[in-house]
DNA sequence: TTTAAATCCTATTAAATTGGTAGACTAAAT
DNA sequence: ATTTAGTCTACCAATTTAATAGGATTTAAA
């Protein structure tokens, strides 16, 4: 399952897509209309700046942005950002590998091994191709 | 990611699988075999049996064993039964059904929901059909 | 140039989860 | 009776998660 951490990222993110172009959005603005703890938030937009996802400018009418439209912005990045690894386990992960402490079995040819890299091919296949843009309320005004 | 607690059952019941028919087989056997620490794997084998994966018995010449064969033995099942929910979201679970604490969106026609449910159903989708007799090591004595 | 509105950043904390251990008790076989 | 084995409750340490505190810094505008 998700963390809430990663869960408030994302939707701090489709409100920030669906005012993407108007400029820096504080924190607070985002914290109360999506209901997170202004705190704890602060931290999930800092990290998702230092990731290159968002864009900040402090001061009077700081904020945070989008760097890019929510058509470009891979909800699969996002996730594996806030998450780490999509694969259940380290010796089938892409972007996290690391072997096995716990497997007794030699990697090339386990069997278990297999299992779950196909399970991970199958995760990864719905996520991949998905935009931030498809995470938008279709309701929100943009004019 | 899957805790170490759900590989060493998947380990632990892997190996009973290739001593299937064979009587019950000691704690002390597994965790020497399969290199897990004798009381976690003990924890572990007790929650399986009373899920009702395996059986066990007590005393001189007991251990545990596989109720069914492992033909029979759905893979996803045990991951939900050590690990809960396949589902990234507690939203879009079948068996773990929760609403979303975090979620600002009504449930029916929310666009994250319908994301994180496609996603649950390709991973599902490679998970179901899958019996542990196809974790099994080929190369075990299997006479 | 002062002030207010923001982000930046480090540290801290409380609660929950994870990984693992201890030890007394019960059951069965010889 | 003794030995071998599972049962069960409680406990513990480390890590992670969720959240908070508070000062430093940056910026725009009054």
């Amino acid at each position: 399952m998700l963390s809430a951490k990663t869960q408030y990222a994302i939707h701090a993110l489709t409100f920030l897509g669906e005012r993407f172009g108007k400029g820096p959005i504080p924190i607070s603005q985002i914290a109360e209309h999506r209901q997170i703890p202004y705190k704890f938030l602060e931290a999930i937009l800092l990290e998702l700046r230092k990731s290159g996802v968002l864009g900040s400018k402090a001061g009077k009418n700081g904020g945070y942005y989008l760097l890019r439209p929510p058509e470009e912005v891979p909800v699969v990045d996002v996730i594996r950002q806030m998450e780490g690894p999509i694969s259940l386990l380290p010796c089938v992960s892409k972007k996290f590998y690391e072997s096995c402490r716990v497997c007794p079995h030699a990697e090339p040819g386990c069997i278990v091994r297999e299992f779950f890299r196909q399970v991970r091919d199958s995760t990864l296949h719905a996520m991949e191709g998905r935009y931030l843009s498809e995470l938008l309320d279709p309701h929100a005004l943009k004019e």
